[in-house]
DNA sequence: AAAAACTCCGTGTACGTACACGAAAATACA
DNA sequence: TGTATTTTCGTGTACGTACACGGAGTTTTT
């Protein structure tokens, strides 16, 4: 019934069976060239039959090749600490797999400076990893960059956001419709049909908007399904998060002008908190307010009442799973998932507890 | 900055600075005696100082001795389906580690049938398992079974249900309390103040109802935060599972006198699909209704919208998760979290879809 | 005082793979 | 035909650990 590791074929037993040596046998597994195209069509034939798995133990201990990924995402300081907690999930999945010689090299950039994405990644290849996780946050130049490791054929792992390039091997994210969807479920369900909902997007001026556009897009689908009007009480509001505006008066404008209008409010990212902050701040009637991302900053919000549900993207198991998927890659040589979503894990202040190290 | 396995001190390393021969470390490692006070404590003194760690890739290929685990679960057939979702995350995780040798040997026993967990725990005794994953669904028997691996030597987690001995080295499973409280969260906020919840336990002779006494017990828990008269508005209905008695009887009586009577019913185990079933057939004007598990069955009510929510236990995380810690307690000789609790998920019709294998 | 038993420890081989080195065979070139 | 070159392949060692075997030295037994 086991398969496992006990008395498996190995690389002596194939050479006896081909009548070689296991050095003969070796040479056609790594494609090092200089055997006589009859013999490697034996052994070949021989290991195709015999199914060979490699002993990755062996493997590993013998190589001591170091297998080193490259990580390029966003730095998780300041404005946007979300790019912390994939970081805690690759450092935990190094510790799984590190006596395989596994390490990543982190390379950071600023989410709004596009230059800063060059340079890193330029960086980066100069130290030519064997394989890339990529946060593809600055679209175009994220394209260009996939398209070189193509070239060099470094396998690369998007995390977080999608371009729809062919050339990674595998994407780890959320379906952003979908959780679009969860919000508005929930939204829903807490206020029935009777109140307009605001939908807020803290919008940049650079940076992929592809996450927020297709939340609002679900948020949007899931209340058609209900009424064809109901559209209609979906008011959008963008905030741009340049210095150039002051955020907390245009939520001024929309909120103070008539305060009961709205009972809930949809925020299609982590900037949620914000909100929470202004709502607190002015001592508003507390309508339904959903976001995205257990942020610090949002926690507290969470287990004071004022946000209602936080949908997380699971940043931490995106980041776990992507260097897993590498590891699958490169070190096992398996076939790898190509579209891997994480679930939408509705967050409350009742869960919150067990959902601190996601 | 990264200390992984990049030219770390060996055995041979330690012999040399010890003045001895690897043969003498290795005795001193392994505990395999004859070996004079005043070098043991010297190698042991270097050992410490030098922080060696084994190396688990070749520890393995040399001891080529296997692993073998043991999990004492439920079969996941007919009335309680769960327990085939542990079982696909102990594959899971089979499949990472299989390479070091580890296998897992299942033994199924009948939920109801306390003999039948006893000759299963027997005939898994007599195969002297290196490590036991066990169920401990009957509580009494369990807790001998516990004791007896005690004495043996061998480590055993218990998954899903706990007993409060002190005699295994993890527990993983779900906050049932906090469990309770978030489907009472669920309630709450849809229901609001103006209407009675029915609580459905369905209860069985035999086995542990630890679970559905503490859900309950937080499902009121959270009722009571808001006001101390809410406890009266939660209505309580056993059910029991055996023969004996007609659940859709029982049902009927509940329900049908005042159809109107509740906004709500939260049923505290899988058996929600129950419930919902009664409620299409009946045709009665749609509770809300939250429950537990993402059965197949729950799954088609959910779809359709006769089940709100679900709290999922993330069964599959548990079976991979036990296998894991015996794992890193076995094989990487790693200590292990002492209590792993597993997330309290919340699945509705719209994030369904990424739960499936979860 | 020789034999036996026991303590302490070094040596060697195995696990399965990777890879360097160089020998033998095949081919090319003169 | 002899030499140079290339193709083809076998041998040996290394990776770090586990463990069996047995040698040298010491203590006990007869």
């Amino acid at each position: 019934m086991d398969n496992n590791s006990i008395s498996r074929i190995r690389i002596k037993d194939i050479a006896r069976l081909a009548g070689v040596s296991a050095g003969t046998v070796d040479r056609v597994l790594h494609k090092r060239g200089e055997v006589s195209d009859s013999t490697r069509k034996k052994i070949l034939e021989i290991i195709e039959k015999m199914d060979y798995q490699p002993d990755i133990l062996a493997s590993a201990l013998a190589a001591r090749k170091p297998f080193r990924i490259a990580a390029l995402i966003p730095h998780g300081t300041g404005e946007s600490p979300f790019w912390k907690y994939p970081l805690a999930g690759i450092e935990e999945a190094l510790n799984e797999i590190a006596h395989f010689g596994v390490s990543v090299d982190r390379y950071f950039f600023d989410y709004e400076d596009p230059d800063s994405f060059v340079r890193s990644s330029r960086k980066m290849l100069t130290h030519s990893p064997q394989g890339v996780i990529l946060a593809p946050v600055c679209t175009g130049e994220s394209a260009s960059l996939l398209e070189e490791c193509n070239d060099y054929g470094i396998p690369v792992v998007l995390i977080n956001a999608n371009i729809c390039t062919g050339s990674c091997i595998a994407f780890i994210g959320q379906d952003s419709v979908q959780s679009g969807m969860v919000a508005a479920r929930l939204m829903h369900y807490g206020l029935k049909d009777d109140a307009d909902v605001l939908i807020i997007n803290f919008t940049r001026e650079k940076g992929n908007q592809e996450h927020i556009l297709k939340r609002e897009e679900g948020f949007r689908k899931y209340y058609r399904n209900f009424s064809t009007e109901s559209d209609s009480r979906l008011i959008q509001l963008n905030i741009s998060e340049s210095a150039s505006q002051q955020p907390d008066k245009i939520l001024e404008d929309s909120l103070l002008s008539d305060p009961d209008r709205f009972g809930g409010i949809f925020v299609t990212n982590s900037r949620v908190f914000r909100v929470a902050a202004f709502l607190e701040k002015k001592g508003l009637e507390k309508p339904i307010l959903i976001g995205y991302d257990l942020l610090q900053e949002s926690k507290e919000f969470m287990i004071k009442g004022t946000i209602d549900f936080l949908i997380s993207q699971k940043p931490r198991e995106q980041g776990y799973k992507s260097v897993m998927t590498l590891y699958h890659h490169l070190v096992l040589r398996k076939q790898v998932g190509r579209t891997q979503y994480v679930p939408i894990d509705i967050i409350t202040k009742e869960n919150l507890e067990h959902y601190t190290f996601t």
